[in-house]
DNA sequence: GCACCTCGAGTTCA
DNA sequence: CTCGAGGTGC
């Protein structure tokens, strides 16, 4: 607590007395406001403050404007009383692109009709509250909410619990001044709300801006406080006297009065001569979004003269001389419309919502998977609700929370079909592995999952997803065929292309695709000479493969890019490992029982046998495991992220497994290194807090 | 038997 | 990128 100023000493006793009514009601508050803790009568809170009240009027030095008692004034409100703000609070425009914010530019300088040579000041547009402060003799005594522009509500004694909101002024001050601001809540404080929130079975707030709201619209300013929200102060709507003026009269000055004030003031703002030189600090501003401490969703141009900025006048709402660029949303809400069911190349159904489409981080947004039936009921997600989604990795939307609150009651649970919706097929709830040799002996496409083998007793029970058990579905097929395309990189083959050829009888299986023609493509519609040749020849160069990216291609259950090299490394030929035992398989390092089985039992399938011989009659080399070369990354860790700019990031993977290196897709204390491209995500902050030595792509191209 | 770390599989938009 | 599950080490 403030040290008191203190000068007779026949105070001193008065002073601790009121040093001690002052915890003591803050106690007091504390406690009336924990459930848990015996209620305190109005009687005695109000005794107390009676008592602190005299002790201050008898010495006014004991007052002090910072101290609890003056951050929170009296008991919970009924309601907010409606204020008619003495200057109007405008909004501001947006502009989304570079293009439209030049035409702003433009349209501005044909009204003013002369060759005027423009400033401006650019500052962050936080994403928070509006809000209007008014000061008398360097007083807080009022704050009002924007509301409609012309009145808003009464939220003083709310505003009173903010830190960063000044309750007496730094001197010297103007007898009379009205602040604009934002209130936000800083998103550290958000996070923390939002786990109470969690742990007491309420509802977290999507964006720092809703709980920031929500809280100034606490009736109880004691409720108000715990939020610990902030302010920043960026106009001056109104001042007093003839001095001040000179501050008055440019934006920028404004700011640099304000702070001067006792007002935290945006430290990123700043003035510029020439409106092209703004679209680099957008930028700029943009990239360092993520890391600032609040959430801001664009930057705001102001014209900094305000006599010009006035004579420019209004349209509708919005003064012409000030614009917001804004960034496009991270979160949005949008409605589920349906959820649908997406067969896997393993025959497993991921549930996908649809939206409405929305456009989140830059892009429209149509549908997001759901992962599996766990998820949803996780979420509790129907269909018709509104959600939150955001972009993981400014990528792949993601459905991040259901707002219950907008239900209407229509809103339909989602059930897991019973039947495949591709082919009609059974569908079961357990682990692809667990079910029994059933299927006909029909010949199947390659890749499709083998369905004859057993997994352990835990797989069985705690699998989450659900799977068509139609060895002959189509779509299971399909995606069996993208896979191994994708495997052998033959890039010119997409699903499109791929299904026509199915369709119109050109293959039945992958192997099949080695001996087409290109009289074969080209009486198809839409191919011509030219890109039936070039089909061709695409494929012909793509025979040659590598043994492990030939493993990856068949699809073995349990089988990825990993284990595909595992075993190519420790088997050498196709023969070998063909004929090797479960336990030879085994004994591989990162290799155990669920995957060992999976091998053992591809190659003791006839169908599987027949499509590996079928590929090899039909030309495919399979290319000899490259020995593991020492290299000066032994031993090293790798974790790529974000993009590089000299070289792919499949070359970069080979060259570090070329050196001895390994590479890991997840950040973990044993990665050795994070190598961070341009717009890494999530595995950046991860590296951070792990202390995982982070380089960029310079460094990593004089390591290699 | 548990706690980690990895891997596999499915995924969005322009 | 995310989620689930396999593998390994304690």
């Amino acid at each position: 607590m403030k040290e008191l100023n203190v000068k007779k000493r026949t105070n001193l006793a008065e002073a601790r007395r009121v040093q001690k009514l002052r915890s003591e009601i803050a106690r007091l508050r504390e406690a009336y406001h924990t459930k848990d803790s015996p209620t305190i009568t109005d009687d005695v809170y109000d005794s107390l403050n009676k008592e602190l009240k005299s002790l201050i009027k008898k010495y006014p030095e004991f007052d002090d404007l910072n101290a609890p008692e003056n951050r929170i004034g009296g008991k919970p409100l009924d309601k907010f009383e409606k204020v008619k703000h003495e200057v109007k609070m405008f909004s501001i425009g947006n502009v989304f692109s570079n293009e439209e914010f030049f035409t702003w530019e433009k349209r501005n300088l044909k009204l003013l009709s002369s060759n005027v040579k423009l400033d401006y000041f650019c500052e962050l547009k936080f994403d928070g509250l509006a809000i209007s402060l008014i000061y008398e003799n360097g007083k807080f005594i009022r704050g009002v909410t924007r509301g409609d522009g012309e009145v808003g509500e009464d939220i003083t004694q709310n505003l009173r619990t903010i830190k960063s909101i000044p309750l007496v002024l730094k001197t010297p001050f103007p007898n009379k001044i009205e602040v604009r601001g934002e209130v936000i809540m800083k998103k550290g404080v958000l996070k923390k709300l939002n786990e109470n929130n969690e742990k007491e079975g309420k509802p977290p707030f999507a964006n720092s801006r809703n709980a920031a709201a929500g809280s100034l619209r606490q009736l109880d300013p004691q409720l108000a406080k715990e939020r610990h929200l902030d302010f920043f102060a960026y106009e001056i709507a109104q001042i007093k006297g003839d001095e001040w003026q000179k501050y008055a009269d440019k934006h920028s000055k404004k700011h640099e009065l304000l702070h001067k004030l006792g007002f935290m003031v945006d430290e990123y703002s700043k003035k510029f001569s020439s409106l092209k030189d703004i679209p680099n600090f957008i930028d700029e501003i943009s990239k360092k979004r993520n890391n600032l401490p609040f959430g801001i969703d664009g930057v705001v141009t102001n014209i900094d003269d305000t006599k010009i900025f006035e004579s420019l006048g209004v349209t509708g709402k919005d003064p012409r001389g000030i614009i917001a660029f804004k960034y496009p949303a991270e979160k949005a809400t949008t409605i589920v419309k349906d959820i649908k069911i997406n067969v896997g190349r393993t025959g497993v159904l991921t549930p996908l919502a649809i939206f409405e489409p929305t456009s989140v981080a830059g892009s429209t947004v149509g549908k997001a998977t759901l992962h599996n039936m766990d998820q949803i009921e996780r979420l509790d997600l129907r269909i018709g609700d509104t959600v939150v989604i955001e972009k993981a990795g400014d990528v792949i939307p993601k459905v991040v929370e259901v707002l219950t609150r907008m239900r209407t009651g229509k809103e339909k649970k989602f059930k897991m079909v019973g039947k495949c919706p591709v082919c009609g097929g059974e569908v079961e709830k357990r682990n692809i592995g667990s079910f029994q040799s059933s299927f006909s002996k029909g010949p199947r496409i390659p890749g499709a999952p083998n369905l004859g083998q057993t997994i352990s007793h835990r797989t069985l029970e705690t699998s989450v997803a659900y799977y068509c058990v139609n060895p002959k579905c189509s779509a299971k097929d399909e995606r069996s065929l993208e896979h191994f395309v994708s495997a052998f990189e033959i890039y010119e083959l997409g699903p499109k292309i791929l299904r026509r050829f199915k369709d119109e009888g050109l293959i039945t299986d992958a192997a099949d695709i080695f001996t087409l023609t290109k009289e074969d493509i080209e009486p198809l519609e839409r191919f011509g000479e030219k890109s039936a040749g070039n089909i061709i020849r695409e494929i012909k160069s793509k025979k040659k493969i590598t043994f492990s990216k030939f493993l990856l291609a068949l699809g073995v259950l349990h089988v990825g890019e990993e284990t595909a090299r595992d075993l190519a490394v420790n088997f050498s030929t196709l023969d070998k490992l063909a004929k090797a035992s479960i336990e030879e398989i085994n004994e591989i390092e990162n290799i155990g029982p669920a995957v060992s089985q999976s091998v053992y039992d591809y190659f003791r399938d006839k169908n599987n046998l027949l499509f590996t011989e079928k590929l090899l009659k039909n030309g495919i080399i399979i290319e000899k495991v490259e020995k593991i070369k020492k290299g000066k990354l032994n031993g090293l860790i790798f974790v790529l992220t974000g993009t590089l700019s000299q070289m792919s990031r499949e070359l970069a993977k080979e060259k570090i497994i070329s050196l001895g290196g390994k590479i890991s897709s997840s950040v973990s204390k044993n990665t050795s290194y994070v190598v961070a491209g341009e717009e890494s995500g999530s595995k950046l902050k991860n590296a951070q807090k792990l202390g995982i030595k982070i380089i960029d792509e310079k460094e990593f191209l004089s390591m290699i």
